[in-house]
DNA sequence: TATGAATGAGCGTTCATTCAT
DNA sequence: TATGAATGAACGCTCATTCAT
């Protein structure tokens, strides 16, 4: 799996031509008509090659890995997503918490390809923190700081550290999207998977035991 | 991808007999000593037949599929696992909870085959309850129960349902398997994974907010 | 090929019994409804016995081939098919003599198997003259013949033998059959590729070269 | 059976790169070394690629089918053996005519599987004229027809089209190819088989009746 | 840079036939 | 007699990746 003929990361590059750039949009752009059409399972690099008009060896000359351009791809997505609930506004409940995040959950749970991608660039493979998706998760705990700290004391419990508990909901959500391929706790919405675990979670203690 | 002769669920299958039931032991004998040597990953059916003796033909009469011969195999070693966890003593405290699991965790997190099977069966696929997995996860649910009903009061809270807990539980348990495969959160030791969620999780509330 | 248990041809067998008989034509007419349904060549011993709730082995300690069975099958319509036709008028003229038979063509040319079976059948395998399919050629030239001896004089050439003729006739049924499964000579109906070669064979001589 | 990514026919395919024609000639070769070795039955795709030292992969990127290999390779015998065939003189007599003929039939009748291939190319499937095995029955009437006319008014009949004739005696070829399986009419020499038909089909009728 | 031919290991499948019970 | 589990050799196929041009 190693590549044999790796950059190396200070490598002085030229800016990338004019050409070379259009060569790499021509790819994404039928890689993603493809799963558009297709899903994500159905994306093979023969046919995003011959959508693009290139020829097999241009498209690893840009992308080491099918899966990296996936990662890429799902990466991107995951952001626009992102975007999108952090630019409405801050849930009021643990609730709302929930729904709010359905979005980003239905979006990874919708395909096995998707799921596993997510889990294999997300981490192990992220130590570049080039990868879109790693970013991304910490900009999604970023987020959850941000709300869990807005609600701290009134709708949310201040006894556990904000970040350790943006960390857990994020788990949560992973786990969520993990039992989507779970028949024993699959039911239709995926806030509603996570809800039940995000109360007891995230909601300050009942006054007395 | 549909089996032409899949075999009706309906149909009237008598008992197999004993050679049938013998063939299969020694496939699956085969199969175990091969992961042994070589890994999930290094299971081919090639050998599994080479080594049991028996013709190719005959695999799959009695395995749809090399993954479902794998999703045997991997349900049974997690039965072992869970049968071993539950005859020890029940843990006294979340920390030891944590480490009570962590057999069942290195287990599932050791190959991103048995990863990767083990969420596909446990799952999707699982509507036939007959998948071990599947099964064994319900297995799991229970004895955190009982966990979690003999520490109630003490060490883990009463003001959420036993069941739930148990569930969330098990949803980190899986979460942390998941996370060994994402290098941000990789800690050496797997229950070290799980014990910083277990605590605010199953911990009763601190007296005063 | 060679079995190697071969029923020695002078054997004494005892009838056989009852139940025999009843398995036998079980199994006889649950290849026929399956060949009704998919056509010879999507016939299965495997369907055939599970149509007839027999064990696999059965089938062969009836037929000693799959194969075997076809030509039985075969034979037998090709005798129906036969009757059939000569239970109508004699033709008046060479091409409704080729019209007559075109029912027989039709049956041969429908399915590569049929075609491969009569071939093999008719010939090589069929020394022993029990083969209903070799009868059944016996059968076609013999019915030629009275044809043929019909119409000499009038419609048919008087200078070859009637049966020279007449196995001409039946070599170009053949040949017809073979003819459908090659697309040069691929007219729609049998007869039709039949009567221009039955015509400058079997017409007298125009009187003046 | 469809083949899922078939290469559009109307796709602008510019000529092959030599190294995939030296590769093609290598597989073809390789194949040829193993049927003169073991016959047409005898050819297993491992082998020839193993032969050729080439990936099996490789094979079906060439040839859609082992089949498709083998009309490939008749056709391109059946081809040298007309030529050679066409370069001898015209036959001065119907006896002759059968004579010429007889590599051709020998060569079809050999095997079942070459007769198998001839029948299933020549026709059905070949609606692609670019399957040899058609081209060819089409340089067989061309050739037929030449030496009709060559002896026509002499041996040969002047009372019916040469082309009908020329067809005719293909159909007598393929016919006689067909009973070369068939034990009733075998004698041994091909020839033997067809002159029989050719005599009446082709000679002048006798002056008066 | 781009090209596209080649790679290659293994999977799933087929199904008539055999044979021990 | 009937049973049905087992056989087994080959085929077709996959498709991300490599590499010489």
């Amino acid at each position: 799996m190693v590549k044999k003929t790796a950059k190396l990361a200070c490598m002085e590059t030229r800016a990338p031509q004019k050409r070379r750039l259009e060569t790499r949009q021509k790819l994404i752009d039928a890689a993603e008509a493809i799963i558009a059409e297709r899903g994500y399972a159905g994306l093979r690099v023969e046919d995003v090659v011959a959508r693009a008009q290139v020829a097999k060896g241009t498209f690893f000359s840009h992308f080491d890995d099918k899966d990296r351009l996936m990662a890429l791809l799902i990466g991107q997505e995951l952001e626009r997503i992102l975007d999108r609930i952090a630019k409405g506004p801050t849930p009021a409940s643990i609730d709302e918490f929930a729904i709010r995040l359905a979005p980003l959950m239905e979006y990874m749970a919708q395909d096995r390809v998707v799921f596993d991608v997510v889990l294999r660039f997300s981490g192990a493979a992220a130590i570049e923190t080039t990868e879109l998706i790693s970013l991304n998760f910490m900009h999604q705990v970023e987020l959850f700081t941000t709300w869990i700290n807005a609600l701290r004391g009134t709708a949310i419990r201040t006894d556990v550290d904000p970040m350790l508990l943006a960390e857990g909901v994020h788990a949560f959500v992973i786990q969520a999207m993990a039992l989507k391929f779970c028949a024993l706790h699959n039911t239709n919405k995926s806030h509603e998977r996570l809800a039940p675990y995000l109360e007891p979670w995230l909601a300050p203690p009942k006054s007395a035991q």
